[in-house]
DNA sequence: AATAGAATTGTTAACGATTTCAGTTTAGTG
DNA sequence: CACTAAACTGAAATCGTTAACAATTCTATT
C-alpha cells in the first residue's frame, strides 16, 4: 500500500505538503498541488481512512438504525429509506444498517464510530437508544416518528393530515359509517392515524361508533382478523380505513374469503402506498407516505448537522398524498 | 475519551499490559487481567477502533453489495438478506449496504476498508466489481447468482431444480399447455429458471411451443404485458409459469382486467415466495427462494474465510421449496 | 543459596495520516 | 537595493493502539 510519504519522496517534497495538497489546503501553490495530484493519481494512491480517522476523529460512517429489522418493519420501508439516503450520501462515507433491537451494547455507539446517526423510528421504545445517541453528542436525526422533544432534529410525514384527507374523501363519496383498523399499540403512527380518522369524522359531524374501532398490529394477519370481526357486526360499516397497506391487504383477503365485494359492499382505504398497492384486485386507494423523501431530507439535515453542529433542531413535515384508486365506492 | 494509557496509570502497569489483558493474551496473569478488566469497566473504557484498525489493518466492517438498490431489486430481497446477515454477524462489526451501481470509484473498495464483502448478485454486469474485489484480495462470497468461476465462494438457490419441481407438479395436475414469462435478459436466474421449465417439459415429453415463451424483466408491469400477450393467443396455455412473484402479480392483474378466471381458465405459478404471495386472491402457488438462509450461510462462509483465508472456495446450494396454494387448478 | 528456565511485564517503535509552529522563499514597497 | 509582509514548505508531535524485543520476577532444581 502506498502512503503520502511515498508520494512525497517521488515529488521531492515533505509528506506534510502532500497531505495539504491532497486535502485542498489553500497554503499550497497551484503548480505544486497539480504535480502532487498527478503523481498521486499515477501511483494509485488511496488514503488510509483508519489513520485519517485516528487523527481527525471522524469515522466516515453514518449509521442507519431501524427499530427492528427482524420484525414489524415492512420491506419496502427499508429499501426506500436506503435508497433515499445513498442518493444523497457522499461516496466515501459508509452507510451501516442495523436494528436497534440488535444492539445489546450501547457502548459501541459512540462519536468515535459514527459521524452521525439516522434513526428510522417506529416506537417509543427507541427512546432509550435515541437519548443515548444524544447524550454521546453524536449528530442525530430521527425519522418517521414524531418526537415530543424539540431538542432533536425530526423528519416525519404528516400522517394525521394525510388520513384526514383520505377520510374526507370517503365521506364526500357518501360514506357515513366508517370504521378503522388501528395500528400497533404503542406506535406513535398508530395514534396519529387514528386521530386523523377521528378528526375527519368530527369535522363531518358523524358519530363515532365504538364498534367501528378494530385493533390491529400492522401485520397482514391482524388486518384479516380485524376485518373478519367487522364483517360479523350486525350493522356493518360501509368503509374501512386500515392504518397501513399490509393490513388493508389482509382485510381485502378477509372480504374475499367471506365473499364480500370490494368496493361494492365495503370500501377500503390503506396507508403507505407500498409497491403492491396498485396491484391488488381491485387496486387499493391509499395514502402515500413518502419514505424516500423523508430519508433524503433527513440525510440532508444530518449533513447540515455535520457541517454546523449548532444548527437549531427542527421538526420537518413531509406531505402525504391521497392515491385514489378503485377500493372506495360512491354511494 | 479514556484510553488504555489512562487505565494503565490507574492500574499501575504499562499500557501494553492493559492492551494484552483486554485482548485475552495468555501472557497475562489472571489476577492482573481481572484487576485491569475491572478498572476498564469502571472507567467505561471503549476501545478506539480507528487506532485498532490502523495497526491491525482490519476495518471491522463487512460490505454488503447489491447489483442495484435503485431498481430491479425487490424489496423483500434486501430485507431478508440483511436479516440473515445481522443474525450471524458479531455485534462490533459494522455492516454497510450499497448498490454496486452506486460505486463509481472502485478505488474505495480495498482491504483497508472492508474485512470482507458479500455480493448479492443478480447480473453478469457485477463481474467487474466482483473481480476487482477478488484482485484486491478481500475475502469474498457471492450470493444468489451462480458463478462459472470455481475460484470464488458462491452460495445460490437451486433455481433450476426448484422450477422443475413446480412444473412437474402442474403437469401432474393435468396441464399440457404450459407457458413461461421469462425474467430479465442477461440475469443468470432468468436462464436457470427457463432451463428448469424446459427440463420439466422435456422430461414429461411435452412439446415446446415457441408462442408460449413470453419475455419479461421481473417487473410487475412486464408480467402484466406478457400475460396480456399470452391471452391474445388463439390457442391459450392452461398454465403460466412466471419467473418471479412480482411478474405473477402483474399477470394476475392482467387476467383480472381481461376477466379471465384464475385458476379456472388459467393457472399461475410464481417464484420467490414474497410475503404477499400468500395474500393475493387467489393465493399464489410459488417456489420459495430462501434468501435469508442463503445470506446466513454466505455470512458463515465469509466468517470462515476471515479466520482461514486459505479455505477452498466452494459452490453451495440451498434448497428451494414448492409452496402449493390456490392458483393451479386440476384439469 | 545459586541459577536456569519459564512466566510475566515493560520499553519503544511502528501504523499513516493531520496539525502546530517554525523556517524559508517570493513579492512588493520605499 | 534592502526590508518587510505574504506565501509557501518542512520538522516534529500527536492520535490510540499493537507488537517485537528487552527486562524483570517467579519457581523449581541442584
Amino acid at each position: 500500500m502506498i502512503t503520502i510519504k511515498d508520494i512525497a519522496r517521488v515529488a521531492g517534497v515533505s509528506h506534510t505538503t502532500v497531505s495539504r495538497a491532497l486535502n485542498g489546503s489553500p497554503l499550497i501553490k497551484k503548480v505544486t498541488r497539480d504535480k502532487i495530484e498527478r503523481i498521486a493519481a499515477e501511483m494509485n494512491y488511496v488514503p488510509n481512512y483508519s489513520a485519517k480517522s485516528l487523527v481527525t476523529k471522524r469515522s466516515f460512517t453514518i449509521g442507519l438504525f431501524f427499530s427492528s429489522i427482524e420484525q414489524g418493519t415492512s420491506a419496502s420501508f427499508l429499501v426506500d429509506a436506503i435508497k433515499g439516503i445513498t442518493h444523497i450520501l457522499d461516496e466515501n462515507y459508509n452507510l451501516t444498517v442495523n436494528g436497534i433491537d440488535g444492539v445489546h451494547n450501547f457502548s459501541n455507539i459512540q462519536p468515535q464510530r459514527f459521524d452521525g446517526i439516522l434513526v428510522m423510528s417506529q416506537s417509543d421504545e427507541d427512546n432509550a437508544f435515541i437519548y443515548h445517541v444524544k447524550k454521546m453528542g453524536i449528530p442525530l436525526v430521527v425519522l418517521n416518528r414524531q418526537l415530543e422533544d424539540p431538542g432533536i432534529m425530526n423528519v416525519v410525514a404528516n400522517d394525521r393530515e394525510g388520513v384526514k384527507e383520505a377520510i374526507d374523501y370517503a365521506v364526500l363519496q357518501g360514506h357515513r359509517k366508517l370504521a378503522i383498523i388501528e395500528g400497533k399499540p404503542g406506535f406513535k403512527s398508530s395514534s396519529e392515524r387514528k386521530q386523523g380518522f377521528m378528526d375527519s369524522l368530527i369535522a363531518g359531524r358523524l358519530a363515532l361508533n365504538p364498534d367501528y374501532f378494530a385493533s390491529g398490529d400492522y401485520s397482514i394477519e391482524s388486518g384479516y382478523a380485524a376485518m373478519t370481526a367487522l364483517l360479523s357486526l350486525e350493522d356493518q360499516p360501509t368503509a374501512v380505513f386500515c392504518s397501513n397497506d399490509d393490513m388493508a391487504i389482509g382485510a381485502m383477503n378477509a372480504c374475499y374469503a367471506h365473499k364480500v365485494d370490494v368496493p361494492g359492499q365495503i370500501s377500503l382505504i390503506g396507508f403507505d402506498d407500498i409497491m403492491f398497492a396498485r396491484y391488488t384486485n381491485p387496486a387499493l386507494t391509499t395514502v402515500r407516505k413518502p419514505i424516500a423523501e423523508i430519508s433524503e431530507l433527513g440525510m440532508k439535515m444530518l449533513i447540515q448537522l455535520l457541517i454546523q453542529p449548532e444548527t437549531e433542531p427542527q421538526q420537518l413535515f413531509v406531505k402525504t398524498g391521497l392515491m385514489v384508486r378503485d377500493t372506495v365506492a360512491k354511494i
